[in-house]
DNA sequence: CGAAACATTGACACGCTTCAACAGTGGTGG
DNA sequence: CCACCACTGTTGAAGCGTGTCAATGTTTCG
């Protein structure tokens, strides 16, 4: 269904704030992001995507401007899908409704999750908590992660996404480390002891894996 | 469409976590919550649920059983529809897609402003943007609240959705009362200062209102 | 080689939580 | 009708987690 396919540098703008795009994207290659801008100049991560993710579906339906940026992080290959062609897939082919759901469905369980974190978890478990959620939406896209990951994230965005400073982060990260639970450096997650951290992040996988079918 | 019309006594569970239920609720009167409680026995409140509110829509596509409590907070009417009804009503009627997918683009602007607060407003600004988000929903279903509304929400409840300590929500308060701005009391809101409010909280209620159609 | 981006550290300040206690309020039963 | 109790709201004091400010180290890349 993808129409116009594109390539994207890194770190470039690829939606604006009130931008009235009516367009949703795929991405299909490298890292991206959406957040939100304050007035006061302090910023908010709302999603890290990944290959496979799709952005924007949830606000086609406002047909007006969002107030977020979406922007690569790496170079970056998506394909738009105008809101026009969108629905007719979605009215015609049962297999595209389905799919369409379950996107909606995990982006909001991933958005829930993380409202859940800030709301209630320290800074370590949050960040642990974050780290285990990546490594497991990697994995379902086919990485194996288990003993680390490539995350071309730096503690900047990070710290934009789960609600604290950078440096307040890297002293977080340095706890991690230091209790030999993972080490992040240079676009790159080592994972020293993948129980330590789930049990220290309480972290169950449920809300990322999609429904079996059942009958 | 909706099929069980029921009525609920105040402060009763009407969903389980773990309940496989199949359908979603359609609010009627009244108000609930969503919430997750945590291993430690701390709680955080998803969403307050309104009058007109569909609870449970991107969870259904999911098809299994969700981790959250629903629960009534005033004495509630609420219709439920079964996942197969409103999969039938989807494909036949455009105007039934097109009003639930306002309603979980309303959702999910709602979730994002509010892991927005949570991440990067302080306390102070947190609560009035939330108390604002209230009266705003409130107003788009026909209560006129620009000098205060009910509201049947203590502070623990209130607590649980900002993040916050229900002490420290109390102190906030009496620091929004102080400044003239509003007074939270046995169940009711009362707006002092409405302008002051939003400029304090840089509310836009953009993100609440619906779509205007164009042409 | 130099510059910019990113990471790290220390000292200190502040916002929010914790713990403990008490006051107001409404509902219930004796 | 009043005593009692549960629930809700309020306050103070102290401690901790996170933020702020300022500086330095490290990596990357032109």
């Amino acid at each position: 269904m993808s129409q116009r396919k594109r390539r994207v540098d890194p770190n470039q703008p690829i939606v604006l704030p009130n931008d009235a795009s009516e367009e949703a994207y795929l991405i299909q290659r490298g890292w991206a992001c959406v957040y939100k801008l304050l007035p006061d100049g302090s910023r908010q991560v709302l999603s890290f995507s990944l290959p496979g993710d799709i952005v924007g579906l949830p606000g086609l339906s406002l047909e007006g401007a969002s107030p977020f940026w979406f922007e690569s992080l790496t170079e970056v290959e998506i394909s738009s899908i105008s809101s026009a062609t969108l629905f007719r897939g979605l009215a015609s082919e049962p297999a595209v409704a389905r799919a369409m759901q379950w996107s909606v469905a995990l982006e909001s369980a991933i958005l829930i999750e993380r409202l859940i974190s800030l709301g209630r978890r320290s800074a370590l478990v949050r960040t642990a908590h974050f780290i285990l959620e990546l490594a497991t939406r990697l994995s379902l896209i086919g990485e194996d992660t288990r003993r680390g990951f490539d995350c071309p994230v730096n503690q900047y965005w990070l710290a934009d996404a789960l609600g604290l400073t950078a440096i307040h982060l890297n002293r977080v990260l340095r706890e991690l480390r230091e209790a030999h639970l993972l080490t992040m450096r240079s676009g790159h997650v080592e994972i020293h002891n993948f129980e330590g951290l789930r049990e220290l992040a309480a972290f169950d996988a449920d809300y990322l894996t999609p429904p079996k079918r059942r009958h």
